[in-house]
RNA sequence: GGCGACGUGGCCAAGUGGUCUAAGGCGGAGCUCUGCAAAAGCUCUAUUCGGCGGUUCGAAUCCGCCCGUCGCCUCCA
């Protein structure tokens, strides 16, 4: 399949180097509750692997937790906590979501304060070669020292001077040095190093984790758009210097980010919609097919319309995988062409939308042929497979409270069932209404009535 | 200021030299089916791709300029 590479700027075919795919992604900064620029990522990601996996490879997936930075000791003083309290309660809340939005859990999950003897032995081995040094207890990386500092995001070290705010009071050789190991301040976390008591910088645990979980080069790195200046940047300078293998990452992904309104949704703007919010009001897989109906690159824009506008769709992808299939054998649905379609999109940097697009039509090819009786259970479960490539469910998704209502709203159907058969419509009618009114739809079909709960508004 | 991305129908969104008078979704209109609805199906809903020039036999797709939006350069998926 082809990947953009961030690095080259084009798609280039993409093989793993070896048996398994290697697959690295930036995981959140616990500080906060998950929002829904998270969830695009991880569903991004999450499908990339589903397809990998689909295309028969292994994939071995880590993905991080940052759980020791500013922001975090920051808050977790704010509220009167300790960071293993803040961290935990948000680790919790991440996995929670994520598996409500049906992304498959990584191999390995290391967090950064468990990886701090893999960072002193990379930030030692750093200095002793020249690629650092420390300062009254920092140790900063020497950007000058690493001649394609900048290669990811393009930039050169005379550009970016230019514009870099100058610190007062600063340590730094160069102003683009960054910190590997900041020394401690009164009051917050710290472990012992070569240097004195500290605590790690911002880039150095993904470079460690990555090196230590996936090896010196690592077919996928991703994250979204705004990690690529400074932290993967970073990341590289760290890792190549550190393993003087080349390169760390084969391909790096970065995922256009989810907007609210005119601005990127972010943790430090505050202008988020958390998942638990999005999911409260709509069911999981709407939210992934909100995303993945716009390409992983674009940037997209939350809103609620968007995600409604994905639900009618998700309706019809459901509304096709009804019957049995069952019907004559002839004049079926071709579905080897979707399914070559459907490939070829995904195949195509991970052209999700295209990739739908081939869905909806095989959906609309289904209802069609279903219609004349024709059998269409092999195209269900073709569409059913792709959709789960996708990571869809296709599953009529009703609350747990709403499973306590089955058996009363049944009896209330059959009873309308009886009134139909008496040709009592205006009765029958009424209770369709009523009960539409209390969020359950009904359909009289040939075969009977179906009903299922209209998702929440 | 530097670097980068983007601007496609009412909305969202693919397409990046000819098969494009532009996929798909949502919304809207009409029809079919249905006791009525719903679902589904059918038909219609951009001769046009921010604007202006240019390259080419041919451009939404390449080049230049302009306008607008966003991102990164500070924490961030």
């Amino acid at each position: 399949m082809r990947l953009y590479d961030t690095m080259t700027g084009e798609k280039q075919e993409f093989t793993p180097s070896g048996d398994e795919v290697t697959m690295y992604v930036c995981g959140v900064t616990p500080y906060a509750a998950t929002h829904v620029g998270h969830a695009l990522s991880y569903v991004y990601f999450d499908v990339l692997r589903r397809y990998l996996e689909h295309r028969g490879h292994r994939v071995r997936h880590v993905e991080n937790f940052t759980d020791i930075d500013d922001k975090i000791i920051e808050r977790a003083r704010a509220e009167g906590i300790t960071i293993e309290e803040l961290t935990s309660r948000h680790i919790q809340d991440y996995f929670q979501v994520m598996d409500a939005l049906n992304v498959k859990r990584a191999y390995v999950y290391p967090r950064a304060t468990q990886e701090i003897p893999q960072m002193l032995e990379i930030i030692s081995t750093l200095v002793e070669r020249g690629y650092a040094y420390p300062a009254e207890g920092d140790v900063y990386f020497r950007v000058q020292k690493e001649p394609d500092y900048g290669k990811l995001s393009h930039r050169t070290l005379e550009g970016m001077v230019a514009g870099v705010r100058v610190e007062g009071g600063t340590l730094k050789e160069h102003p683009l040095d960054f910190a590997l190991w900041k020394r401690t301040k009164p009051g917050e976390p710290s472990w012992k190093s070569p240097w004195g008591e500290g605590r790690p910088g911002w880039h150095i645990e993904c470079s460690a984790m990555a090196l230590r979980y996936l090896g010196n080069t690592v077919d996928i790195h991703g994250g979204g758009q705004d990690l690529i200046f400074p932290h993967h940047e970073n990341e590289i300078a760290q890792a190549e210097a550190y393993t003087g293998v080349k390169p760390f990452v084969r391909v790096w992904l970065h995922n256009g980010l989810l907007h609210l309104g005119e601005e990127k949704m972010s943790k430090s703007l505050g202008n988020l919609v958390t998942v638990k919010d999005a999911l409260a009001s709509h069911p999981p897989d709407a939210l992934r097919l909100a995303f993945l109906l716009s390409h992983y690159r674009s940037p997209l824009t939350y809103t609620d319309e968007g995600i409604v506008g994905a639900e009618r769709a998700l309706e019809r992808l459901v509304n096709a995988l009804r019957g049995d299939g069952e019907g004559r054998a002839d004049g079926g649905v071709d579905v080897h062409l979707y399914r070559e379609r459907f490939l070829a999109a995904m195949d195509d940097d991970l052209n999700t939308p295209q990739a739908l697009a081939s869905l909806f039509d095989l959906a609309r090819e289904i209802n069609r042929h279903r219609e004349r009786g024709v059998a269409v259970g092999e195209a269900q479960g073709a569409l059913r497979e792709m959709a789960g490539v996708l990571g869809l469910s296709l599953e009529e998704q009703a609350r747990p409270e709403q499973k306590d209502a089955y058996p009363f709203v049944d009896l209330l159907v059959e009873t309308r069932s009886r009134l139909r058969a008496d040709r009592k419509w205006e009765l029958a009618d009424d209770l369709r209404s009523r009960l539409e009114e209390l969020g359950v739809l009904l359909e009289d079909t040939p075969s009977g009535t179906l009903w299922r709960f209209k998702s929440l508004p």
